[in-house]
DNA sequence: TCCTGGCACTCGGACTCGACGAGTGCTAAT
DNA sequence: ATTAGCACTCGTCGAGTCCGAGTGCCAGGA
């Protein structure tokens, strides 16, 4: 059956062209002898994948090279590859000593960057509703002061208010006390309605509203969606094979944040092991030349672990790199 | 005197290049009118700069360039130049509805990197000694708690650790009030007696010295010194100026904070109002095809924002952006 | 002493040309 | 269905050529 044979052409296609980064011809193919045919039998099956549109030519009298379409035929067709031992046992070592959730993140994206030496990116963990456990003011300056959010879940939210009008600090120590009375231990509805209450009393300082406001969002599951990324420089790198001026709207996307979220939510919601976008796939302008391959981790898989490289890049191991790496972050964010 | 003369032609020939991007010959000079002479004057007092170092040709027969010297002697000479309204205005209002210190220096690194179309350079501020405000325990599973430490001047430290063994409800709510009690507004080294007899009273529980060490690090001015960076795009984009070999390395060295961060503090040292490094004066191989402009921000002048490009980039321009970024930011930081 | 016009010279960039070879598609034979 | 053979295409590489921008130098003038 030739149908067969072509699905090994077309593999043997990616993986040439993948490695050499050129162009990959029926004779070269035919002399790799894991074929067994001859080229001529490979030049007819190329002919049919080129109809088929999964396989390309740059120039008339050049090799082939896979499409968007092949490389996804190719992946398709992928069985889960194994990760080496040595990337196993730095997973291990880099991930389990670290500090805080921050920590976790960064390190995690510093190692798949260096795994896969591709860009990756990590898309902070979106935390479900939880209890407040403590609040704290601090004063800065007469005019503004810090909120301080302690969740239950061990998270820590920040940020500053400002007080409006004077405020005696016999009322500010009286509004700490009364609104850690209020909030604490409670959750989502209750403690949005016990805070309302709180912040209308008769009396109350007038920048008891926007204290209220904000510790009920910190509950509810933190502040803002936010990926943070690293390895930029595999982009730049050599052989690559990003073209010179394709890398700068990469990097745009990367830093536009809300782009680059929008883009993973769509993955998640695949819902695959490892969800994969090929090249104009991702419907980006800036990134149709590039391939993201994502996992999932985390409570309810929520967030999103993932490799973005050239759409000329190797996709079984990059699948197993951002696998293990979703499962080890699951693991830790989980306790 | 031609001294004067010479100096108006190099100054002449950096503007030049550095808005072309092309070696610029003695006969466009003398047609821009500028200089009133002829283009055998200009060659003369070319051939003289040459043999000064500050400039050189690329080609026997091309134009000359500013070298790494002939910047410096430029931008030594420099008068302040004024920083453009709308410039300024969009300093004001970018920074000033920032929500907290992470924010703060998000909202710079982009703005700066928007204003002068170079990669931006943030370094967290490095803050004071603090008093300690309240100290918050909470417990992640079995074997650790989160320790979170609010301190007088505004910031938030966190950091988890391990319990070691079991811990009862009871001996982890008297630990948790008895560090507050301790360590309440305590600074330098009362704070760190107070903690260390009270991690060594007897009875106390096991984990009690991590606690303390971690608090008093907290207060001595938080944990470890930072950098964050913008618009790497900048670096790719079309005309930056960089061949596509040298932006790779570049980014590496932007990931390596290390690196970067006594590069700055190098530059801090220098105490003057902007400090300039321009190709080979970084001492970084990665960086020798870049410059650095970098201005002290904060209490002391203790942080330092900065950009980063190609030599041939906009000194005036970009001085005077890093300035008023620089001077915009001491005001926030200092509240 | 300094500036200028003129001139010969250099050398890189762009262009052309031809040889080469990798790779193809097609056809006839098995 | 596969293969060997063959004519054909077209991109790459090197050599050769031309052009012009830009230079250095020199002699003459303010």
């Amino acid at each position: 059956m030739s149908e067969e044979r072509r699905r090994a052409v077309l593999r043997a296609i990616v993986e040439g062209y993948v490695s050499t980064h050129e162009p990959v011809g029926s004779k070269a193919l035919a002399d790799a002898q894991s074929l067994g045919v001859s080229s001529a039998t490979i030049r007819n099956d190329m002919a049919i994948l080129e109809e088929e549109g999964l396989i390309a030519q740059p120039h008339t009298s050049a090799g082939r090279i896979p499409t968007d379409l092949g490389y996804r035929s190719f992946v398709d067709q992928l069985a889960a590859a194994a990760l080496p031992d040595a990337h196993k046992r730095a997973i291990g070592t880099f991930l389990s000593d670290a500090v805080d959730l921050n920590d976790v993140v960064e390190r995690s994206v510093r190692l798949l960057s260096q795994l896969t030496r591709q860009v990756a990116v990590v898309q902070y963990p979106s935390l479900r509703e939880s209890a407040v456990r403590r609040i704290e003011l601090v004063r800065m300056g007469a005019e503004h002061a810090l909120v301080v959010v302690v969740s239950s879940d061990a998270r820590v939210d920040q940020r500053t208010i400002a007080l409006g009008e004077a405020t005696s600090d016999d009322s500010f120590e009286r509004a700490v006390r009364e609104v850690n009375l209020t909030a604490e231990g409670l959750t989502g509805a209750r403690l949005e309605t016990a805070l309302t209450v709180w912040a209308a009393a008769p009396d109350q300082v007038p920048w008891a509203g926007a204290v209220a406001d904000f510790v009920v969002t910190a509950a509810r599951g933190g502040t803002v969606e936010r990926v943070v990324f690293a390895g930029a420089s595999n982009l730049a790198r050599a052989g690559s094979g990003l073209e010179a001026g394709t890398i700068a709207p990469v990097l745009e996307a990367l830093e536009e944040q809300v782009v680059l979220l929008r883009l993973l939510h769509e993955m998640a919601a695949e819902g695959d092991d490892v969800s994969v976008r090929i090249g104009a796939e991702t419907h980006l302008e800036a990134l149709s030349r590039t391939s993201i391959v994502a996992a999932a981790y985390g409570r309810d898989a929520s967030s999103l672990v993932g490799a973005l490289g050239p759409t000329r890049m190797d996709y079984p191991g990059t699948m197993a790199a951002v696998r293990a790496v979703a499962r080890y972050l699951s693991k830790v964010v989980e306790h």
